[in-house]
DNA sequence: GTGAAAGCGCTAACAA
DNA sequence: TTGTTAGCGCTTTCAC
C-alpha cells in the first residue's frame, strides 16, 4: 500500500538487468538494442517510473529548471510575459521556478539566493524599482548561470537584455497626438533611474522638439505614480492650472485610466479638450469609454524572446555573448485621441 | 577563475573539520558549540556557500518546491492566486514551480508529469475545463503527494479544496437586481460541468425563485463562451429578441463588458433599460462606463488559502486529511445595476 | 550490447 | 561536542 517510488533498480531487477543499461536505455541510446529499449520502456511504464530528477541533476548538474524573478506576477504584464516564457521553455522541457521582488532590492537579493539553491539553470529576470546596488546579480555570474533581464535592464548588469524600444513607442504616441492637432502636451512619467520611463520621457520630448513646438520640461512633464490613483491626481493638478493641456501622454495605461476618469468627471470632454493616451494596451483598454489610444509593448512576445535566448545560452557549451534585443512596439489608435475624422 | 560551487567539503577543509559538522553547523544544531558554529557560518559566507539543495534533498526527499498547476497564468484570476500563494509558500521557505494547462487535459498531465519529475512536496491545482478524466492526479495521491484544489475542483479527485461560494454570489447579484426592479434577467453562463459554473447558475435560478417571478430556462439562461466577444454576440442575440431582458447577470466580467459595450452602442440605457452585472470584479471594472457591479472573489485570498492548507499538510507527519474551505464573496455594487438612488 | 563501480553533495545514524 | 560512514538515485567511464 504504502508506495516507494520506483527507481531505475526496481526496473533493474523485475528485468534482472543492471541499472546502467536500464538507464541508457531509457536514454534512447544508441548502443542499447532495441529490443532491451522497448522492454525496458513498457517495464517502467507498468511501474509507473519517473525519473527522479534530483538525482539526475545532482549528477549532471543540471537541473532543467529556470528562474523568473519579477516586481510581481499579479500585474497582467508580467503575468504575460512569464505566459510568454514558459511558451517557449515548456516545450523545450523546463519547469519555470516563479519569484517577486515587490520593488524591494531586499526581497530581489533574497528571491535570488532561493533561485540560486534551487540551482536554477539560468535566470531571467526584471529589476525592482528601486534597485541601485547590483551584487546579488553578480552572484549569478560567479556562477556562472546565465541571466536574460528584460523591461526594466541595466546596462551595469553582465547580461542579455529584451526589451521594447520605449523611447520609439513614445515617440510614435507624441507625434499622434501633435497630428490631431494638439500643441500643448503633458507626460505623465515615472522614476528616471528606470530605462523605460526615462525612454519614454525621451521620445515625448523629441517629438515635441521634432515638431518645432516649445517645450517647457518644468510644465509639461509630471513624475507621477503610476496607478488609477496617481493618473486621477495628475488630472486634478492639471485642470487647476490656467493654461491646462490640450494631450495628456502617460507612460502606463492605469494612470491614464485614472486621469481620463477624472477629466470625463469634470465634464471635460475627450479627446476634443484633451487627448489621451497611454502605454501597455493592458485588454481592457479597448473596452473604456471612450476607448484609449495606447502603445502595445507585446509583453508575451517579450517573455518568448528572453526565453529563446536563454535555451540558446544554457544549450551553447561556450562562454555565451550577451544579446541585446529590442522590439518594436506599435500604436493602437482609439478614440481617446481621435480628433479628425 | 573558473569557479566551482563551494562545497560543504570545501568548508571543512579549510576549517579542518568534518563535512557533518559543518552541516550541523550551518543548520544550527543545539549539539555543535556556539564557537563552532559562529567560525564555520563566517567561511560559509567568506566563500560565498550556498546549499546544494538538490544534494540536500536527495538525502531527505525533501524539496521545499511547489507546483502549481491552472488553466493559465496569463489572467488576472489566476495570477492573483499564484500571487497569494506565495504570500505565504515564500516566507515558509518554499519556491514556487508554475505550469499551465491551456485547458487541455493532455497538457495537463503532462505538466503533472513534469512536477512530479520535478518532486515537487505539493500541489496547488486549479481543473483545465475539460478534464473528465482525473486518473493523472492519482498519480499525485500514490506517491503521497498532497494536494490542493482550488476554483475549478471535483469531488472525484482526492484533495483538500478550497473555493468561493459561488452559489451565494450569483443569488446576492440576482436578488439585488431584482431589488432594482429588474423582473426578467437573463444569465450568460459557463460549461456545466464546472462546478463553478454550475453554482452560479444555480444561485441565479434560486433567487428568482425566491423572489416568485417567472422562470423560463431556456430564455433566461445562455451558455456562451466567457470573452467579451462572446458576451458581445449574447448581447446581439438578445436585443434580436421580441421580448430583450431588462438585466443581465454574466458568469464573468469579460463577457458583462463585451455584452455592455454592445448594448450602448445600440443606444440601450444601462441600467435603465438593461441592467448588468458581472462576476470577477476585475481590476478595470470600477473604470467603465458605466462602471461594472460585480462580484468580488478575493483570488488572491483564494491563493493565501490553498498555500496555508498545504504548508499544514506538508509540515504534520500523519496522513493529511482533505480539509475544505469556500470563501464568502461579495457584491460589489456600480452604476451598472443601480436604478434606484 | 551490457555490467561494475564510482561519485555528484548532502545528512543522519552510530560511534567515540 | 565532533567524526566516520553509508546512502539518497542517477549517469557515465571503463571494462568485458
Amino acid at each position: 500500500m504504502s508506495k516507494r517510488r520506483t527507481t531505475l533498480a526496481d526496473i533493474a531487477e523485475a528485468l534482472d538487468m543492471s541499472p546502467s543499461t536500464v538507464s541508457r536505455a531509457l536514454a534512447g541510446h544508441e548502443r542499447i538494442s532495441v529490443a532491451t529499449r522497448r522492454t525496458v520502456r513498457e517495464m517502467a511504464d507498468r511501474l509507473k517510473y519517473r525519473q527522479n530528477s534530483l538525482a539526475a541533476s545532482l549528477r549532471n548538474g543540471k537541473t532543467r529548471l529556470i528562474g523568473v524573478l519579477m516586481p510581481t506576477i499579479n500585474r497582467s504584464f508580467f503575468a504575460s510575459v512569464v505566459r510568454g516564457i514558459e511558451d517557449v521553455a515548456g516545450p523545450a522541457g523546463y519547469s519555470i521556478v516563479v519569484t517577486q521582488n515587490d520593488d524591494e532590492p531586499q526581497k530581489e537579493s533574497s528571491a535570488l539566493d532561493a533561485l540560486i539553491r534551487a540551482q536554477v539553470d539560468g535566470v531571467i529576470a526584471s529589476l525592482s524599482r528601486n534597485t541601485t546596488d547590483y551584487s546579488s546579480f553578480s552572484e549569478l555570474s560567479d556562477r556562472r548561470v546565465p541571466l536574460v533581464l528584460f523591461d526594466r535592464v541595466s546596462d551595469r548588469i553582465q547580461a542579455s537584455q529584451v526589451t521594447i524600444d520605449d523611447y520609439h513607442g513614445a515617440f510614435l504616441a507624441t507625434q499622434h497626438l501633435i497630428d490631431q492637432g494638439c500643441r500643448y502636451p503633458v507626460h505623465l512619467g515615472g522614476p528616471q533611474h528606470l530605462n523605460i520611463y526615462q525612454d519614454r520621457l525621451n521620445g515625448f520630448r523629441e517629438a515635441i522638439e521634432q515638431a518645432g513646438l516649445p517645450f517647457n520640461p518644468y510644465r509639461q512633464i509630471m513624475m507621477i505614480d503610476h496607478t488609477a490613483e496617481g493618473g486621477k491626481q495628475a488630472a486634478e493638478e492639471l485642470l487647476a492650472r490656467s493654461d491646462p493641456p490640450d494631450a495628456i501622454f502617460s507612460a502606463s495605461d492605469w494612470a491614464a485610466t485614472g486621469a481620463m476618469r477624472h477629466l470625463l468627471s469634470k465634464g471635460v470632454r475627450i479627446p476634443e479638450d484633451i487627448a489621451v493616451v497611454g502605454f501597455a494596451n493592458e485588454s481592457f483598454t479597448a473596452f473604456l469609454e471612450p476607448s484609449l489610444t495606447t502603445v502595445e509593448q507585446f509583453s508575451r512576445k517579450i517573455g518568448q524572446e528572453a526565453a529563446t535566448i536563454l535555451m540558446q545560452q544554457l544549450e551553447q557549451s561556450g562562454t555565451p555573448k550577451a544579446r541585446k534585443v529590442r522590439l518594436k512596439p506599435e500604436l493602437i489608435v482609439r478614440r481617446s485621441s481621435l480628433r479628425t475624422q
